[in-house]
DNA sequence: GTCTATACAAAGATAGAC
DNA sequence: GTCTATCTTTGTATAGAC
């Protein structure tokens, strides 16, 4: 009989407790979920992660996960979905300035792109995975069409170099910023290279990589 | 009764067939099953190949597959084996050819690799999953230090550009060359870009790609 | 609305007969 | 070497407490 009481209480405080915390509460739930969901997934890879490891490091019950998000799958995707907004969509402001030369465009995508990778190295493998995963999804994330396709940087390329085509520039500067850290396991796993070493070149090219770009586009137009 | 001798009847004839058989069958059954699994692999990617569909369309029990390759991933690692061979050690006697100069390296490079890569597009982004996947398997495979870092290219890189880091501009060209198969499922999920098109642009860059390395090298010396 | 315990199904791995 | 049967792991779904 006191239990039937002691219960009632108990969900009386339940329920100002949840009043009172309830958005700072799930909000922190759901948090550490994706959080240790993205340090597992960076780390392990897709099929490298377990749900019960997420769970259990995150100290939360393997149902909940499933209650939150839907699928494995689903909380996947979530939380890279904000890597790729990271690596794609910070940018896009920079390519839109009319305000820059696109010199000065150059310089701040070199800067800012680099800068950030060495913040966060395993973004822009794990973006791929996820472009190649779930390409749909990607596509329909980022609007390659008009922010990327139409924007100012674009028109900038094109004037730079008017007899090439400023999509195949923009993919190359893209190539050169990105891909050396695609490269970077190759280089590193056999000692030869050390992560120093490496860091000092990617602080090297953030520096040549405009310059360079612009030795590409002044084959047409001297600088 | 009829039943026992049937049985050894049976395992005799297994040891003949076996004895006339047994390299060529096994052989085609290993073989058979690697290619099923390079197929499924490359299609649907590690998480969604299931060893079950390999088995039954290899033609072949499931716990055969196990019998030859101890798990899932040993069979995926010694298939893109395979794959990463293609696609880094098929240039290293173009790197280390003593006849051809720079510009002739360049341009045998830029044919060579996009030829590959349009051929077998999947080729990048499976390599770089394993490189991720398994980065000491990897450099155990490939000679980085030797055929790559000491190769006859990077000294001829040297010469073109003695102030410049020849490290440096391997990866940039690298870059320039493979980077846009990463980016090929961005450009065309949205249907923006079509097949066709891409491919007529990878045409368009393999023969741009050596005269842009040409004029980031030639910032310190005219070609 | 949030969480726990539990059940279930799919898929990878293994033991042992032949 | 090959196959059958079985075990284990792991992702997902449900019932029900609070």
């Amino acid at each position: 009989m006191g239990y039937k009481i002691l219960s009632i209480f108990n969900r009386q405080f339940q329920k100002m407790k949840a009043k009172k915390e309830k958005s700072a509460d799930a909000q922190s739930t759901i948090e550490k979920i994706k959080s240790v969901a993205r340090s597992e997934f960076t780390t392990n890879g897709y099929s490298g992660t377990k749900t019960r490891d997420i769970a259990e490091k995150a100290g939360v019950n393997l149902a909940l996960m499933n209650y939150h998000f839907r699928s494995k799958e689903n909380l996947f995707d979530l939380v890279m979905q904000e890597s790729i907004e990271k690596l794609f969509s910070f940018i896009i402001p920079t390519l839109n300035d009319l305000q820059t030369s696109l010199e000065e465009k150059l310089s701040l995508l070199s800067e800012q792109y680099i800068s950030l990778i060495i913040r966060e190295p395993n973004l822009p493998i794990f973006v791929l995975n996820e472009i190649h995963h779930n390409p749909e999804r990607f596509a329909s994330h980022i609007k390659f069409n008009t922010e990327i396709m139409g924007s100012h940087y674009l028109v900038q390329l094109k004037e730079a170099d008017p007899s090439g085509e400023p999509v195949q520039h923009l993919i190359t500067y893209l190539g050169i910023l990105l891909f050396p850290f695609f490269m970077r396991p190759v280089m590193t796993a056999n000692g030869q290279v050390g992560n120093n070493q490496f860091l000092a070149a990617m602080l090297q090219r953030q520096k040549m990589a405009p310059v360079w770009m612009k030795a590409i586009l002044g084959i047409s137009i001297p600088w």
